[in-house]
Parts: C-alpha cells; sequence; structure tokens
RNA sequence: GGGCCAAUAGCUCAGUAGGUAGAGCAACGCCCUUUUAAGGCGUGGGUCGUUGGUUCGAACCCAACUUGGCUCACCA
C-alpha cells in the first residue's frame, strides 16, 4: 500500500527493493568506484542516487546499510594529464594505485587523495556512506575463500563471459590476477593452482616463478566481472545502480547478475544512471587543469541543497548538463519556487505538488527546515554583492528583513554567487562601484553636463523614495538640455566604468544616496 | 552487430503512475509620457519525429520506422 504514496523515483525504487527482496532486518545499498583519477560529478551521480533511495527505504521506517566500495585495488594504467612530477609516475605505471605516491601531497597515496576529496565533500551534501577499501580488504587475504571458490567455478565463469566476447577465453584465463611479489606490477602470467590455496604465477618483467597461498598474500585479486558479484553475495547487496557502460547487454551487470548465482547469491536491485555533461565552463578554468568537474567544483557555485536538487528533481536515466553559465540563474529559482510550493506560497495543483513536496525533501542536507530561506533572485544577489565588493556581512547587513534561521543559508548563497559573478558569469553582468577614491573616467561635455545635473538633482532625493529619484533622473537630463540616453551613459561611466548597467534608479538606490553623490560629485 | 536514451513553442528544456499541452530565455505590451541589464504583470506563439495499435480518452502505454546521441562486444 506504500506503493500509492510513491510519486519520486527514490519511493518507487525503494518499493521495488522491499518488494523484490523480502521483508528484511537490513537492507544493504552500495555504490562505488575506482579512484583512478579525480573523481567527478558524474561518478557523484551513482553516490547521490543511492543516498536518494537510501533515504527513502528509512522514511518508510526500514534498516539500512549505505556502503561505499573504493575499487582501489585497480592498476594505475597512465598518468593523467596534469599531474606533478609525471616522470615520476611513470615508473609506477602497472602497480596498485594505493602503492603510486600522490604527488599533490594531499595524501599517503594516489588513490588516498583521490579519495580524500570525496570523503572531504560529501558530509557537506549530507551523504554518509560506510567506506569499504578494497586494496587493504584484498591485502590482507579477507576474500581468500571468494578467491578459491573462483578458481573452482573457473569453467561456468568462462562460458557465462564468451556469451558476449569477440574472442573467447580459453583454459589459459583465470579468474583471478596477480601483482609481483618482486615488483608489484601485474605483468604476471598465473601458471596453475593446485586446487586449494596455492597459485603458482610468472612474473615476466624479470621472469621468476613464485607460488603464493591465497590465505596469506596481500598479491591476489579477482578481475572485476568476478569481483562484482562476489561482493553482492559478501556484503548481501540489495541496490546498487550503475553507469550505462556497465548496464547494456554484455556488460558487467548483465554477466554480473549470471555470476553472482555460482557464488549463490542474487543480483541486487538496480537501474542504469546516464552520463551528465558540463556546461558553461569553457575558457574558464585552465585547460592545463583539465575537464574534470568534481562535486567541490558544483558546491563552488550551487549550494549544497541545490547541488542534491538537481539530482533530485532529475530522473536517473536522463542525461543532463550540470551548467555553469546563465542556467545557474534559472536553477536557483527554480529551487526557490519549489521552496514556495512547499511552504504554500506558491499555487500548484496537487499531482505536480506532491512531487514539489519530495524533491523539496530529499534535496535537503539535514532535517528539512520549518521556514523557507531568504529568497533573493541570484543575479540580484550577485548585484549587492558586487556593489559591496564582495563584502557577505554587509550584504546580509543591508538586507533588513532576513530572519535569523535565514542567515547560514544565505551566507552559503552569497559566497556561491560570488564565485559565480567573479568566475564564471558572462563579462556583461560584472562590474565594479567606483568610491569617492576612484579614477575620473574622461567624459565628453554632454556627459558632464548630464552628470553634474543629475547630481544636484540627487542631493535633493530623500534617498529613500526609488519612484522620486527615477523622476529626478528624467528631469536632470531635461534641465541638462541632453538626451535621457546621454545621462545613462554618462552616468553608468562614472558609477562603473561601463556604458550600461542595472535600471539606474533601482542601481543607485542600493548603492545608496552617500556614496552616489560621493562619485558624482568629482565631475 | 546487440543494448539504452532522446526527438515537445524561434532557442533551451519540463511534463517522475494515460484525464483539456508547461516554464525560462527571446519578441511584444504595461506598471513608469521617456530610450538603461535587477522587480512585477500581461500577450502572442506547438498537427508533442512518422505511421499504425490499445483506450471513453495517448506527449505519456504497445509495434514498426526516421533522425541524432551514448554504450557493450578490450580493461575496469
Amino acid at each position: 500500500m506504500e506503493q500509492q504514496n510513491s510519486v519520486h523515483w527514490a519511493d518507487i525504487y525503494a518499493d521495488k527493493i522491499i518488494r523484490e527482496k523480502g521483508d528484511k532486518e537490513l537492507y544493504t545499498c552500495a555504490s562505488g568506484i575506482t579512484p583512478s583519477g579525480t573523481v567527478h560529478i558524474g561518478n557523484f551521480r551513482e553516490i547521490i542516487s543511492v543516498d536518494l533511495v537510501v533515504k527513502a527505504l528509512r522514511q518508510k521506517g526500514k534498516n539500512v546499510r549505505f556502503i561505499y566500495s573504493w575499487d582501489d585495488y585497480d592498476v594505475f594504467r597512465k598518468v593523467p594529464k596534469n599531474m606533478p612530477e609525471p616522470q615520476l609516475l611513470e615508473t609506477y605505471l602497472r602497480k596498485p594505485i594505493t602503492l603510486v605516491p600522490d604527488t599533490t601531497k594531499r595524501a599517503d597515496n594516489y588513490a588516498r587523495g583521490n579519495e580524500l576529496d570525496v570523503e572531504e565533500k560529501l558530509p557537506i551534501v549530507g551523504v554518509y556512506p560506510e567506506y569499504l577499501y578494497q586494496a587493504q580488504r584484498y591485502r590482507s587475504s579477507l576474500y581468500a575463500e571468494q578467491m578459491k571458490k573462483a578458481l573452482e567455478l573457473k569453467p561456468q565463469i568462462i562460458s557465462v563471459l564468451n556469451q558476449y566476447r569477440a574472442e573467447p577465453l580459453d583454459d589459459s584465463w583465470w579468474p583471478i590476477a596477480v601483482f609481483s611479489s618482486f615488483t608489484d606490477k601485474d605483468n604476471t602470467t598465473i601458471l596453475s593452482w593446485d586446487g586449494q590455496y596455492g597459485v603458482t604465477y610468472r612474473d615476466n618483467d624479470l621472469n621468476k616463478e613464485e607460488t603464493i597461498d591465497l590465505r596469506t598474500t596481500p598479491y591476489a585479486k579477482l578481475h572485476w566481472r568476478v569481483d562484482w558479484p562476489m561482493r553482492w553475495v559478501y556484503e548481501g547487496v540489495d541496490f546498487e545502480p550503475a553507469g550505462k557502460d556497465h548496464h547494456s547487454k554484455g556488460g558487467s551487470f548483465d554477466t554480473s547478475r549470471q555470476i553472482v548465482e555460482f557464488f549463490g547469491g542474487h543480483a541486487p536491485v538496480s537501474f542504469q544512471y546516464d552520463f551528465i555533461s558540463i556546461k558553461g565552463r569553457g575558457g574558464k578554468i585552465s585547460s592545463s587543469s583539465g575537464e574534470v568537474v568534481s562535486l567541490g567544483d558544483v558546491l563552488e557555485v550551487y549550494t549544497p541543497e541545490l547541488t542534491r536538487f538537481l539530482f533530485a528533481s532529475t530522473r536517473p536515466n536522463t542525461e543532463f548538463a550540470i551548467s555553469f553559465d546563465l542556467d545557474v540563474l534559472k536553477l536557483y529559482e527554480d529551487y526557490d519556487n519549489c521552496e514556495r510550493r512547499y511552504f504554500g506560497l506558491l499555487p500548484c495543483n496537487e499531482k505536480k505538488l506532491a512531487m514539489e513536496k519530495r524533491v523539496y525533501e530529499l534535496s535537503q542536507v539535514g532535517d528539512v527546515p520549518k521556514t523557507p530561506g531568504y529568497q533573493i533572485p541570484f543575479r540580484h544577489l550577485c548585484n549587492l554583492l558586487q556593489i559591496n565588493s564582495g563584502d557577505v556581512d554587509a550584504v546580509i547587513a543591508s538586507l533588513s528583513d532576513v530572519k535569523e534561521d535565514q542567515i547560514e543559508r544565505l551566507r552559503t548563497r552569497c559566497r556561491c554567487a560570488w564565485t559565480w559573478i567573479t568566475t564564471f558569469a558572462p563579462e556583461d553582468f560584472r562590474f565594479s562601484v567606483a568610491t569617492a577614491d576612484s579614477e575620473k573616467v574622461a567624459l565628453d561635455e554632454e556627459g558632464l553636463k548630464a552628470v553634474r545635473a543629475l547630481c544636484s538633482k540627487v542631493a535633493s532625493w530623500d534617498g529613500k523614495d526609488e519612484k522620486d529619484l527615477s523622476q529626478l533622473i528624467y528631469d536632470a537630463a531635461a534641465e541638462a538640455g541632453v538626451e535621457n540616453t546621454a545621462l545613462f551613459t554618462a552616468t553608468y561611466m562614472a558609477l562603473i566604468g561601463k556604458e550600461k548597467g542595472p535600471k539606474l534608479a533601482g542601481f543607485m538606490n542600493t548603492i545608496g544616496k552617500e556614496r552616489v553623490l560621493a562619485v558624482l560629485s568629482k565631475y
């Protein structure tokens, strides 16, 4: 009957998990990635998707374990562009990424550096998985029995994999791989298995042979297509989505769902999430820093709630772009509208309301706030920040109706707005307001007349009423005998050094009479 | 070759359980006799890729097709 209430995909999947896996004491939801480079926002889609489903299951009263697997016993295949000391890293190719040094000096090793980036950011968006480190697990021989089992299952596994392979695997293939104990590299060939725990391999670089014991060796691991289903059983995974590369027919999910049966388990409930693209960062980051956009990068421009909102309001199986361009303005507006509907401040039909409410709830980092945030259009906020040279506290102080419980949220929004306007906004949106100490701008005769007339008009303004000010502006143009356009242009030049700007009356009102006069009176 | 996704207003896209087609931008108009980039209100604009089918009713479900994109058939 719960299904009746489920309108959001996260709830629908939670229902599906309960339906297909039965009533359980504990549901295990899993996600994971190989930290072989910067973990990007596309990888985050999987994490947040699982988090949303976890949240949904918990709200249905279920006990849930959310695990995140760092597949960090993988091979270092190539040196990413723009890593420090590439020639040093080069010497570590073919070793496990946990044995590669972190040349950025963030962490003990290369994999750990990439992991830390994520682990430090996830709490900001309210995501708290239990991290499982596969290198540590394999190296402590935790999976010895499972590897033995896989060796026993070799013929069945090969027959599954061969259904889709262009070049069939033959008997010389083994479900495990071995790193050389001499070099740590994976350039090895398995020669034989003794039917128990003994595996003999040859180091192809040194042409040396060695026999290892799966119960004690740190060097053996399962191949991915066997490793994944093994861990489904080991952890009892009930739900794990995956990218489209895994979910294609013949992809790793497809073979894993068959192989997992050999291990005595069943495939988890899953769905395919699509990739995400990036929009509006062209030329803004130096091309030398690469194209990768991380969760941290997104959080520079989107508040934690907005970041969750991007994913909670989008169906996971469709591609979408994370924008750093003008779409940012619209997305903040969308979020604010969603919030207003949640709090009943914006009319909305019933069907849409149910969805909007759920999206809003799922977008929150912690508990759902009792009151809406301070809703100020993003673009207006950008202008206020520019008027105040990025001084967040000054901007908040200038907004007299901000309530106590809105300040923190607003502060975060201000920081995002400032990053956006200074880093990603089109040139047209940017300005800085002159001060009494600024250099004067060269104006022609007409412009000077206009500015002087405006200055004396503004002096008689009460400093509050925008309508009055608007009238004064036109009066000034008439008095100076210049075209309105000439006055606007000259005034913008004097105030912000550009020919155009925000609507003048409101703009001057925001800047404040005193400061406007301080600038204009110099002319 | 297999699989998945998309095609809706001039543009970018919503439409997440079949019930009279939506938003933002752009355009135009108004709030404001007045030319400028913040706010608000309003107007115009779509045979929902094509053809069939199911249904009282289809953008939505089914089948086929057209066009575009991604992905697997290496590794993980």
